[in-house]
DNA sequence: GTGAAAGCGCTAACAC
DNA sequence: GTGTTAGCGCTTTCAC
């Protein structure tokens, strides 16, 4: 049986008589404020310890008008990159002793509650879609954007290359000696674009045509455009998808025509979400670095929390190839 | 360029001197409190909205020594069937009047955080996995257990009915003219023992011998056991996935094996999850009523919020089956 | 290096 | 019905 603190009614004051020192003292050496004698601290940490003091967090907050939680919204909890990054967010958000309140509706209203909550600070996860918005909210506090670059808009971002990505992805696949390859798009968004133009180039300088059908980050949108590509005369031979969801959903697709995969038809994707490593699947990806991003999001939020007036930062991490059997490479 | 409330200084002795009255009537009025003439309380609140304030929270929890924030702990936010619950829960608490404060990471150190944190009730679903552990934490506030009936733990609780499901499944595909039938379990939870009970005992009334494997809630086991399955030389022509992961993977590795799902093998899987509608996998599940599973739990914490000796409940909701192509009956 | 005193913005008796 | 008066538990000048 675990034994968790009960909700102590011990409050600074309970400590700092304890240990014979002011409640100023009690409160300087408990959040270790320079100015107290070593001993003097010391001794007052090991007496709150025995008491089993757990400080009032909404106490804290009001007197020094500055919280310690972070709002965290996520788009789309059910996309499972978003929420291995949601997952990553919230460890090592507490880790950085901040507390992570998640929304997972990512609305302006969500938003507004936060606000209202009075955090002091916010992640964004893919959401909200809209740049104005982002950049509205960037200005009333402390924010940093998860998934997009953000640089022109003057916001705190962290992105993977999704160019880098791209090539990785399709260099992969002529370097196998696949000309016939196909992309199905991830929908209108920037990062979807930006992978597609890269497709197209890397495709053109290697001389081959490029050949690509419009999608959705979604398994249903990888089935519909692998119905597209296969109904042609002159079919792929492999095809990169600008995300995981997809990828499932054509090689599910492939499976149902009859299509071998990865004999007849290599598949590449995009993410690295757990499915992709899971046996049956094993499809060969492009992972974004989560825990790099998570790590350099939270890093960005804590120095601005730190300091109004430091520069503005948009980082953008390399993602890697992971290969697995979809593509048919030997692993 | 929506607009959002820059985080107004505003107070309630703001409202309350504009209003012309003192800040406790403000306070009534903008809490709902009895005892507010109707046209002064309907002066204060256009006030209040006229200068755009917000409380402050932490302001209101210190004074009234209790939170609206609710933590919610989510086992494995990359299971969809948990990530599902978890945004439903977000939802439901905000429009309840609470605000959700989120944690992926189940772990004791998790919810003592959240505890020192002095929220007002805790949501927990699937985790922590130990009754003794999820026994300990009610004891010492409000909380409610989503996924798994603790009636007997007296430990609040919303669950579906697995027994129930479980027959659903096995009898449609009886009915269907199936006989060889096969279970691939999802390990030895209860829930899961549940399903797989029933399953057993479904099979003998209809004077059928039932075929177990065992298996966990993930792709990857729905794939081994697959492959465990269609070794043998008395082949199932259906299988009754204990989830829908498990369903996934075993519908993978059937197109894997050259086997035609429906027709040389029917499949069933349990949660439907979002995966399971989609139309190149489109498969026959039982449904766990999420939203009402999330309203039941939300009314039963709240309740109890507001009355400490409210009796405990333990609600189970009636899952149903929800026919597709996977199962090869008419849909 | 330490303590005293004054709040932070709100709620909750208690009077009127 | 409404206002007055104390705090809630902590941080933060400001003296010493």
């Amino acid at each position: 049986m675990k034994d968790f603190p009960a909700r102590t009614g011990i409050t600074l004051e309970d400590v700092a008589k304890a240990a014979g020192v002011s409640r100023s003292q009690a409160s300087r050496a408990l959040r270790n404020d320079p100015g107290v004698k070593d001993d003097t601290k010391a001794h007052i940490l090991a007496t709150a310890a025995d008491l089993n003091y757990t400080p009032n967090l909404a106490a804290q907050t009001l007197a020094s008008r500055q919280s310690r939680s972070i709002g965290l919204v996520v788009g789309d909890v059910l996309n499972p990159y978003e929420a291995m990054l949601a997952r990553e967010c919230d460890r090592t958000l507490r880790d950085a002793g901040y507390f992570a309140m998640l929304a997972v509706s990512g609305t302006t209203s969500t938003i507004r509650a936060f606000i209202d909550q009075r955090i002091a600070g916010l992640v964004l996860i893919g959401a909200p879609a809209e740049r104005d918005e982002i950049v509205a909210v960037s200005k009333l506090l402390p924010t940093v954007y998860i998934g997009r670059d953000l640089k022109s808009e003057k916001v705190e971002s962290i992105s993977s290359d999704d160019a880098l990505g791209a090539r990785l992805a399709t260099e992969f696949l002529l370097k196998l000696g696949h000309r016939d390859i196909a992309h199905i798009t991830g929908g209108p968004g920037a990062g979807a674009q930006r992978r597609a133009d890269t497709y197209r180039k890397v495709m053109q300088e290697h001389g081959v045509k490029p050949n690509i059908v419009e999608g959705r980050y979604n398994v249903d949108a990888g089935s519909t455009a692998t119905d597209t590509l296969m109904a042609r005369k002159d079919r792929p031979t492999a095809i990169f998808a600008a995300n995981d969801l997809i990828a499932l959903g054509a090689i599910s697709r492939l499976a149902w025509h009859g299509f071998r995969v990865p004999d007849e038809v290599a598949v590449v994707g995009f993410d690295d979400i757990p499915m992709a490593a899971s046996e049956p699947i094993s499809l060969t990806t492009v992972r974004q670095k989560v825990p790099e991003m998570v790590a350099a999001a939270v890093e960005t939020l804590t120095t601005r929390l730190n300091d109004q007036a430091a520069p503005i930062r948009n980082i953008v991490i390399a993602p890697e190839l992971i290969t697995r059997r979809s593509s048919g490479a030997e692993v």
